[in-house]
DNA sequence: TCTGGGGTCCTAGGACCC
DNA sequence: TCTGGGGTCCTAGGACCC
C-alpha cells in the first residue's frame, strides 16, 4: 500500500441513504399504502425476516431483521405485508443514482439504498454543504418521489455516523477538524466495524465510547486485535483507515464471490430435496457467473442444521470454469460430505470462489468446439425469454413450484437514532 | 414454526517449495 | 544431524455490513 493513500487526505464526503427504501418504493407505486404500517420481506406464516418497515410499523417495535411472525404479533391488523419487488427497487435505485450524478462526478453505490458522493470540486455550485444536501433532497424527491437522509464528513466512517444521527429525513454535517469532538461521547456501537463481539471485547478494557477508543494507542489495539484494531483506531480518531482510503467512484474491482442460498419452508431430511435444491442454486450461481463474464476456481457447499449450526466444505475445481456441469459435479460430490449430523436441514447454499475474468481469444475459439458450453448458452437464452424456471437441469426440476424469484440483498441494519 | 440472502475482509494453520 | 527462514496456495471459519 503506497504511503500517500494512508495519509489523511482532506475531502468532503456526502453519504445519501434512502429512507425505508423498499417501503417507500411501494408507496410511490401504490399511494394507498401511505400512512399505514407496511412491512416488506414476506408475509406472516413464511420463514423470513423484515427487510424494510415503515415508521408506522416501527412504532410498534418492529425493526429490520425481526422474524415476520414476531412483526405480525406486534403490529395491528391493517398492517400490509409485501414480498417485495427487487426489479422495481433496482430500477428506483438507478434513477436515484442518475440524480446524484448531477451533483458530483464521483458517485459510488454502496448498496441499493446508499450512495457516497465525493464533493471535491463542487464547492462553487453551493453556498454550503448543507445547502447542497437540501438540493439533493429536493432533486431526489422531485424525480423519484423518495426521501433521503444525508450525512456529511471527512471520512467514510464519520459520514456514516453523521447519517445515522440524521435519520429520518435529516442532514448532519461534521466539519473538518470537529471530528474528535463529534465522536467523543458516542457509544462504541456507532463506529463502523464494531459489532457485538468487538464491542464486548472492548468493554472488557473499559472502552465504551468512540472517544475511549480514540484514547487507546493504536499500537496496543493492533497488537490485541490485529489489522482490525488498527482500522478501528483510525476510524475512532476521524482518520481514514487503509480500507477506507480508496477513491470514491464506481467499483471496478472484480467480484470476490457469488453465492445463492435458500431456507427450506420446512426443515428437511430428504436427500432428494437437498440435492435438487443445491442443483438449482448451483445453476443460478453459474448463470450469474456467466453474466459477469467470470469463471470460478472453487466451489463451496454450505448447509445450516435445524439447530442453526452451520457446516461448509470448499474444494477447488480441476480448472476454472463457468459451466453448470463442472460446478454441479463438485456440488453433488460435496454435499454428502458436509451433511454429517443426523439432523434436519433448514438451509442450503452454494458459493463460487476464486473468481477470475474469463480469458478472451483462444478460449472463445475453444468454446466453439465445446458442446456443453453451447448448451449453457442455449439454456441461458431460453431462460432469458421464459424465466429461470423454464429450464432447470436434473432433479432441480421437482422444486420449481416452491422456488422464490431472484432476490437482491436485503437491508438489515438500521442504526438506531435517538436524536 | 425464533433467527433471510448476498456480500467483504481478515486470520490461522498446513502443505509445499526454495 | 539439526535447525532455519520466507513465500504462496489452499481450506476453514469468524466478524461484520447492507
Amino acid at each position: 500500500m503506497p504511503l500517500d493513500t494512508l495519509a489523511p487526505r482532506p475531502r468532503d464526503l456526502m453519504l445519501v441513504d434512502l429512507d425505508c427504501f423498499y417501503v417507500s418504493v411501494e408507496r410511490v407505486r401504490d399511494p394507498t399504502l401511505r400512512g399505514r404500517p407496511v412491512i416488506v420481506g414476506g408475509v406472516p406464516g413464511e420463514r423470513g425476516v423484515v427487510a424494510s418497515a415503515s415508521y408506522e410499523a416501527r412504532a410498534h417495535g418492529v425493526h429490520a431483521g425481526m422474524p415476520l411472525h414476531e412483526a405480525a404479533r406486534r403490529c395491528p391488523r391493517d398492517t400490509v405485508f409485501l414480498h417485495g419487488d427487487h426489479a422495481a427497487y433496482l430500477a428506483a435505485s438507478r434513477r436515484v443514482l442518475d440524480v446524484l450524478g448531477r451533483f458530483s462526478p464521483r458517485v459510488e453505490a454502496l448498496s441499493p439504498d446508499e450512495a457516497l458522493l465525493d464533493l471535491a470540486g463542487c464547492e462553487r455550485h453551493h453556498r454550503s454543504w448543507l445547502d447542497a444536501a437540501a438540493a439533493v433532497h429536493r432533486a431526489v424527491r422531485t424525480d423519484t418521489g423518495l426521501d433521503v437522509s444525508i450525512g456529511i464528513g471527512g471520512t467514510r466512517a464519520v459520514a456514516r455516523i453523521a447519517l445515522a444521527l440524521a435519520k429520518p429525513g435529516g442532514v448532519l454535517e461534521v466539519r473538518r477538524g470537529e471530528e474528535a469532538a463529534f465522536l467523543a461521547d458516542l457509544p462504541l456501537a456507532y463506529l463502523p466495524g464494531v459489532g457485538g463481539k468487538t464491542q464486548t471485547a472492548l468493554e472488557r478494557f473499559n472502552v465504551r465510547t468512540i472517544g475511549d477508543l480514540a484514547a487507546v494507542p493504536e499500537s496496543i489495539l493492533e497488537t490485541t486485535f490485529g489489522r482490525t484494531g488498527a482500522t478501528l483506531s483510525r476510524r475512532a480518531r476521524g482518520l481514514d483507515a487503509e480500507l477506507d482510503a480508496s477513491d470514491v467512484g464506481p467499483r471496478t474491482a472484480i467480484t470476490r464471490t457469488i453465492s445463492r442460498e435458500t431456507s427450506f419452508a420446512h426443515d428437511t431430511h430428504a436427500p432428494d430435496l437437498v440435492d435438487g435444491m443445491l442443483s438449482y442454486l448451483a445453476q443460478r450461481a453459474c448463470r450469474a457467473l456467466r453474466d459477469e463474464g467470470l469463471r470460478a476456481r472453487a466451489v463451496e457447499v454450505r448447509l445450516r442444521y435445524a439447530d442453526f449450526q452451520t457446516a461448509a466444505l470448499r474444494r477447488r475445481l480441476p480448472e476454472a470454469s463457468d459451466r453448470d456441469e463442472d460446478v454441479l459435479t463438485l456440488v453433488r460430490a460435496l454435499w454428502p460430505l458436509v451433511w454429517q449430523r443426523r439432523v434436519r436441514l433448514r438451509l442450503v447454499g452454494v458459493t463460487l470462489h476464486g473468481l477470475e475474468r474469463k480469458a478472451g481469444g483462444q478460449l472463445d475459439l475453444l468454446a466453439t468446439i465445446d458442446g456443453s458450453r453451447h448448451l449453457d448458452a442455449a439454456v441461458d437464452a431460453i431462460r432469458d425469454r421464459h424465466g429461470f424456471g423454464a429450464l432447470v437441469r436434473g432433479r432441480a426440476i421437482d422444486l420449481l413450484p416452491r422456488l422464490a424469484s431472484d432476490q437482491a440483498g436485503f437491508r438489515l441494519r438500521t442504526p438506531s437514532c435517538s436524536r
